[in-house]
DNA sequence: CGCGGGTTTGATGATGCTCAAGCCCGGTGG
DNA sequence: CCACCGGGCTTGAGCATCATCAAACCCGCG
């Protein structure tokens, strides 16, 4: 495993920090320290249906999947996470619960990951820390109203228009039964909304 | 107006926070004196979509609406809250922005109401109440996952079923209009999923 | 060269919407 | 006391959307 120098390695999640918050270089020193850095291989599992989620994880790079699925087959992606995104089941991180989701890269990957107990000694060192992590779930929270409404309200090819334009980077990374699986769709269904609308 | 005694009207927040963490008497008091006690009758607006967002509100009576509207004029209701829950629009109120958010009350209700400046003195006076928030929004956020797998997987019978099971008091208050609104049909239709259900 | 996963295509059927009409019931005015 | 009104719920016919299933295609890789 071949690690890079740590000004690297850091530089994206302390600007993702610092978007919430003013940190000090000392502060920050202190935050990176109790992160864990590891990598990756694609296609495994970082979490399963029914474990615990130990971690809370920032991906400095690569791309992993967060999903559902029912006692029928029946699936659906909640997220992508790529560059500068955070991963993690938080109900189930937070209160202890077996989770009700997958987790799993689909490229290889390298996480900085915080666990709980160094969640907790950061958040009691530093409780501006507190706002971030809050931010970021209500964040997390007001993306997810609107994409429900999005769901229950719009046409497919609205659907996927807006995909496209919320996630433009995404498609060219990930297979496209992925993202058939984000929108709700059959793959098939998808590849004939494309269809329609590239002629 | 009315004014019921203190511990009355208190009763019910009290034990809400309690469970996310633990308050003295002392600092439920001061919580407590933070709080605006408001009667408002049915039928009117708490926020409406455009307006940024100046309150959150716990719910001691009554029963309020969440929903958006978009502009083909196509309505999702987000949730209904009833006696010891809270509304509010987060991000708006949080972050200064204007909301898509539509809050109407559905009967005369009584509400108990925190500012920006009233929260932000709480959260500087009992850093303590960084966590009940944080959790709160963290609950619903995970309520809110599953609810949008529930709504792209599951048939119609299916998600009428679990709204009763899930909310069994609010079909006896609340136009059936507005529950077909919930779960993103019209009311023709969930008029007819009753009917198959029922006979 | 052939295999296998992913994507496309088409035929068919189920699901849920639209529109239009009728019904039920509480409230209001004659 | 009755007639009427209006909002909400129900019913039905017809239609659009999206899933299912089966087959073909495409392409990178062993």
């Amino acid at each position: 495993m071949i690690r890079k120098d740590d000004s690297d390695k850091f530089a994206g999640i302390n600007a993702n920090v610092q978007k919430c918050g003013i940190f000090s270089d000392k502060e920050l020193q202190f935050f990176n320290n109790l992160l864990q850095y590891k990598e990756v291989p694609k296609k495994t599992f970082l979490l399963h249906q029914g474990e615990i989620c130990r971690f809370e994880a920032y991906v400095v790079k690569g791309c992993v999947r967060v999903y559902f699925i029912d006692a029928q087959g029946a699936e659906l992606t909640l997220y992508f996470a790529v560059e500068d995104w955070w991963v993690s089941d938080i109900a189930s991180f937070q209160e202890h619960k077996p989770s009700t989701l997958f987790i799993e890269t689909l490229e290889d990957s390298e996480l900085l990951l915080l666990t709980l107990e160094t969640k907790e000694l950061l958040l009691k060192e530093i409780p501006l820390f507190e706002r971030v992590f809050r931010l970021m779930v209500q964040r997390n929270l007001a993306n997810l109203q609107e994409r429900l409404f999005q769901t229950v309200t719009t046409s497919a090819v609205e659907k996927y228009l807006n995909f496209l334009e919320r996630y433009p980077n995404i498609p060219n990374r990930v297979a496209q039964h992925y993202i058939a699986s984000y929108l709700g769709f059959t793959p098939e269904f998808l590849s004939k909304v494309r269809r329609r609308l590239y002629k």
